[in-house]
This record gives C-alpha cells, sequence and structure tokens, in this order.
DNA sequence: CAATCTGTCTTGACATTGTCAAGTCGTGCG
DNA sequence: CGCACGACTTGACAATGTCAAGACAGATTG
C-alpha cells in the first residue's frame, strides 16, 4: 500500500528526532539483559524501528555502538564518581558505594567498558580518553585517602586495592555467581553497604586516617 | 582430485583420536586473544582441521562448546584452589595468588567461567556442578582463615571480600585497563605478590589470626 | 560370513547476520 | 531554480549457526 510515492517505510515510529539515542537505548537493553553477544546491527535498528542500515549513519559499525557506549558510561562514571569524591568526608567508603552502585545501576555500559574486546578504547580516541578521566578520578580518590600512599612503597597499591575490591564486587553482582548463593531475602543494597564497611574498615590498617 | 572413492576430504590433520580436544583447544586459543564472541564453529572447526560440523558431534552447539570450556574451568580451579588450602600455612594469601594466578595462566577458561550468558551455569548441569564445588572451595577458606566468621556477621561477607579482591584483581589484568596503566618493567608476576600481601595485611584487622 | 548398528564424521541447504554500494527524499542555501 | 547535504532507504554479498541427510569404518549380532 502507498508504495508508489516512496514515501517512509515505516511510518509509525520512524524519523523520530534522535534515531540515535533509540538506537544506544536499545543495544544497552540487550546488553543488560543478554549480554553484549546478543547485539544484533539488525535487532537494534528493528526495534528503534528503522531500517537495518539506519544505525550505520550514526555509529559507521557495531564497534562504533559500543566505543558509543564505553564513551557514555566512563564520562558518567567519572562524573558521579567525582561528585562523590568533592562532597564526602568518608572518601573510601563512600567511592567504594558510588562504583558498585554505578555499576549495578548501569549494567549496559558497564559490561562494555570493562570487555577490551569491545570496548574500543584502543580503537576509539573518544572512548579511550573517557576511560582516562575515569582512572585519573581513581588516583586522586587513592590519594585523598592517603596523602602519603600507606603503607606500600607502590604508589599504584592502594588504587589497585580498591579498583578489584569495587570492580570484583561489580561484576561478581552483575554477573550472578554470588547474588546466586546469596539469601534471598538480602537486598543487594544491604550487601553493598556491609561491603563497603567491612573493606573500609580492612584497608584501615594499611592507612591510618 | 580423488573425489570418486569417498575418501577423507582432509586427508592431512584430520580423524585424530581427539577432535574433541582440538575443538576446545582452538576455542580457548580464540577465547584469550580475541574474546568469546570471536569464536565462530566454522572457524575453530577449520583450524581442528575437520568439517564445518564435525565439532556439533561433540558439542550439541556453540553454547555446548562453552559450557565444556566451563565445566573444565572450574573442576580445574577447584583442584588447585584445594591443593594449596590443604598445603599452606597462611590461607588468605596463598590462595589469592593461586585464584589471580589460575586467571592470569588460562584466561580462555576463566573468561567463560564468569560470563554467565555464555558459561552454561545455567543450562548445563555438568558446568554448574563444577562452578558450585568452587564456590564450595572458596567457603572453605573463608573458613580457615577466620573459623569465627571474622568481625563480620554476615557469614558470606569474608568470603564476598576474597572473591571480589581475587576476582577484580585477575579482570582487571587480564583485560587489560590495568596493565596498561602499570610502569612497563613491573612484571605482573610482583604485582600479584605485592597485591596479596597487601591485601591479606589489610584483612587482618577483620579477624585476628 | 552377511547384516545391522553405532560413533564419527561429511556435504548440502537455509535463514540470519555485518557490511558495502547505490539510491531516495526533504530541507536549506546560493 | 538548482543542488548539495543529512538522514535515511533498498539491494546486494559473503560468512555464520544450525537443521537434515548421508558416508563409512569398526564392533556386534544373526
Amino acid at each position: 500500500m502507498a508504495r508508489a510515492t516512496r514515501r517512509p517505510a515505516l511510518t509509525t515510529v520512524a524519523t523520530s528526532p534522535d534515531v540515535r539515542r533509540a538506537v544506544l537505548d536499545g543495544a544497552l537493553a540487550i546488553i543488560a539483559t543478554s549480554g553484549a553477544d546478543a547485539v544484533s546491527m539488525r535487532d537494534v535498528a528493528r526495534r528503534a524501528g528503522v531500517s537495518h542500515q539506519a544505525p550505520y549513519h550514526y555509529f559507521g559499525d557495531r564497534a562504533g555502538i559500543f566505543a558509543a557506549i564505553c564513551e557514555e558510561g566512563f564520562t558518567r562514571f567519572a562524573d558521579e564518581f567525582e561528585a562523590t569524591l568533592n562532597s564526602t568526608s568518608d572518601p573510601a567508603r563512600d567511592c567504594l558505594r558510588t562504583y558498585v552502585t554505578f555499576a549495578t545501576n548501569n549494567v549496559g555500559h558497564y559490561r562494555v567498558m570493562f570487555r577490551p574486546d569491545i570496548s574500543g578504547t584502543s580503537t576509539h580516541e573518544q572512548a579511550r580518553r573517557a576511560g582516562d578521566r575515569a582512572f585519573a578520578a581513581l588516583l586522586d580518590l587513592a590519594e585523598r585517602v592517603s596523602p602519603g600512599n600507606g603503607a606500600s612503597d607502590n604508589p599504584l597499591m592502594l588504587p589497585i586495592t580498591l579498583w578489584s575490591m569495587a570492580h570484583g564486587l561489580s561484576t561478581l553482582l552483575m554477573d550472578g555467581p554470588l547474588l546466586a548463593k546469596i539469601p534471598a531475602d538480602m537486598p543487594s543494597d544491604a550487601l553493598i553497604s556491609q561491603f563497603t564497611d567491612f573493606a573500609t574498615r580492612s584497608l584501615d590498617v594499611q592507612f591510618n586516617r
């Protein structure tokens, strides 16, 4: 019907002001529920109500979508992390909490950010820069927590430890193997609090605050 | 040539006693270098020198390959972990080290084990059981480290903390964002040692050994 | 010894995917 | 009025995962 005049083929949804956003959100939803492997160009295009080639216009290729997600994720993350750091009196505890909360609230972004094979940090300049900014924020936290660099003579030891704990808990929560082991009546929110308390106290011995 | 008599089409490599092993090893090599997304049925078949359908005989489908890798990984991991636990006088330090070393030495396996969308722990019974055994070993470690459950009233807090630190460092090392930040002259082996020392000391405050 | 079964593969086909190439169409601008 | 440009579209193409249907060597059975 109405093929002669060559109208937009998909009259219902198409030509929204930001197809770009729709593509990104569609991809993020798929990543969060089914993993990045499940993202198909044609599938996200269908979800956005556009042709299978429309996403290419904005992102170039599949890797471009992931790079855009990665950049957005690292930028939002750095924003939240820096905001916490600039307004807390207990940096270790509050930043750990911000970190884990960000990860569990932005599973789609986080999954891409820490999958180097798809993150685009090595191929897409903007994604790399956003990642670097996030890493700088982490170093700021370590310096704030222990200006003298704690008990270790390796200046990276404290940042790595903080990062490992936060990243470790985040991925364990996100990827399920931990949640499956936890009693159902314990909300993950409470678990995060307990963990950050426990972790903060554990680290105390390495740097006398 | 020689098509008439219907001989094996690939005379050079084919019909080795264990195509199964070749398929698994091919897949693992791809996963370790390019990620699990890059694993293609037809590619691993080509590497193993067999037809594109041979892997299906052993694994059913793509997910079957991942499930087999996952099971093998968790089994080996539990073996190593238990062995360390049964022969150490410093369980926290040595098991942390065993954990991280296993991960970095078995990147292909580890990547699959902790990607629930492909690990098969929810669909393949044997993969699930192997995972449960590994988790039980972790609980053993926590009990050994702190029989009274440390300073927390949540019995999972110590296992989760140990796991988060080990898993966090492992994935950060494996997936690159950390290695890229570390001075080139520091071998990751030394880093692991420093980390386990630092982490062990950090945890000391929560449980007086 | 012939027939049958079974494990280990193989070739063939199909729908679906990522991506290249080449339009189409409205909108602004000279 | 013409025409370049952005935002798409339709149309290919090779490669992929998987279903179906053999092929064939060796063991089992009559």
